[in-house]
DNA sequence: GATTGCAAGAATGTCAGACAATCCTGTTGA
DNA sequence: TCAACAGGATTGTCTGACATTCTTGCAATC
């Protein structure tokens, strides 16, 4: 029995179920950013206790998807133009290296989920959903960084990615950006598949610089 | 009145209290990696309650610094060397683009700033405090990446340099190590200092380069 | 009318105690 | 020797409580 099999099950206990739950409401825009979230509703609309909340909530603290000052509790931070960049140029630090490794170290099984990946997105570019839009394009950049042999690497990024989760949705939305963002990522696509490390580097640094401009730009319409 | 001047006084919490001291507690390598964490004792040794208690190791929990198995409870995670690794790398990217990026945009004061943390550095490699050491090359590090203009940056390098202070105190007290890191770390002040971008990054690499070799001698030494 | 001061209500920070479910360990029995 | 089991230890979770702090509306003052 090969020793990395983890056969342990592990219970989902009523604070990671919250962890979650919380987690998928934030990043669905289901809190407006700068409002307030109260302990005592969450918890009858949770239905669980404060303690068991209050321990979710310093997870999603430390996530830096909530803010928690003493004495006023937790609340949805209001991400400023300044902070999204900063988020942009590390992702864009991240990516990029990941896309580079990826070309030339990714399985041919994981390439073609890579590639289907970007059919689906070609499919949900196809259609006006934005949502499907931003979900399988977060799924492609998942198997690029699952596949770039640094666990960190993929650890770090989708913790930066969740917090600019609220631009994404909305550039996505802006007229003709999920076309472009589409012929960028096929050039990606090519580059790994091709398993050319400097051109998936060049493809997927001119992507992220394009979808930069692009939230920018969402972001002053005030969308 | 500016704007972002921030007036309120924040309150310290007990589990920012605790957060803190436990985070100090790891840091400083006072329990044993693998060892348990058992709430009751922490509890009593800190003189505070378990959801207290609780909601402060969810914050360590997110930051890495434990593991929480469900019904098994809080262990310090034992560090495996590809995990290692893959921070080691990670650590690079960022810290690189931090040099370049501060020698172009470090002002005159923090510029002394960091000379005088050199300076430090340079009396604990002298010495053979190695706590002093790590201590000192930590200021260093954190000068260079609070003026990278990027506060991410910050961030997610504090975050990870704090997973691998395991590997920095062993590999700070190798035969030699102190003093080619002295030198290693002057050059990159000496990069910065002049505003050579391209002499900050190449230094910087070649600094990360040996101490993550510095570390793996340390590690497969079993020290 | 605008501002200050105050008081009631709401929300948070923290604790104590409880109990079921789970894990660990040593003993017993085959 | 190994498997089953019993007991204690530990965690997951809840309820309830109370002091402290924040918020808000109203009254009083300039």
């Amino acid at each position: 029995m090969p020793a990395d099999l983890n056969l342990r099950i592990s219970p989902r206990t009523v604070q990671q179920e919250t962890v979650d739950k919380l987690r998928l409401a934030i990043l669905s825009g289901l809190f407006q950013p700068g409002s307030r979230l109260v302990e005592s509703q969450l918890c009858a609309q949770l239905g669980i206790s404060r303690p068991s909340l209050r321990e979710a909530l310093r997870s999603l603290e430390a996530e830096r998807l909530i803010e928690i000052v003493p004495n006023r509790g937790p609340s949805i931070p209001a991400l400023s133009w300044e902070e999204a960049t900063a988020i942009y140029e590390v992702r864009e630090l991240l990516e990029v290296e990941a896309a580079g490794r990826c070309a030339s170290r990714i399985p041919a099984e994981q390439l073609r989920e890579l590639e289907r990946s970007l059919l689906a997105f070609e499919e949900a570019a196809a259609s006006h959903d934005s949502l499907a839009q931003v979900t399988t394009a977060a799924d492609f950049y998942s198997i690029i960084l699952a596949n770039c042999g640094n666990p960190i690497l993929e650890e770090v990024h989708r913790g930066l990615v969740a917090r600019i989760s609220f631009f994404r949705g909305r550039s996505m939305s802006l007229e003709g950006r999920a076309q472009s963002s589409l012929a960028e990522m096929r050039d990606i696509y090519e580059s790994i598949a091709a398993g050319d490390e400097k051109a998936a580097r060049k493809a997927s640094k001119k992507h992220l610089l394009k979808a930069k401009a692009a939230a920018k730009v969402a972001m002053e319409n005030g969308v």
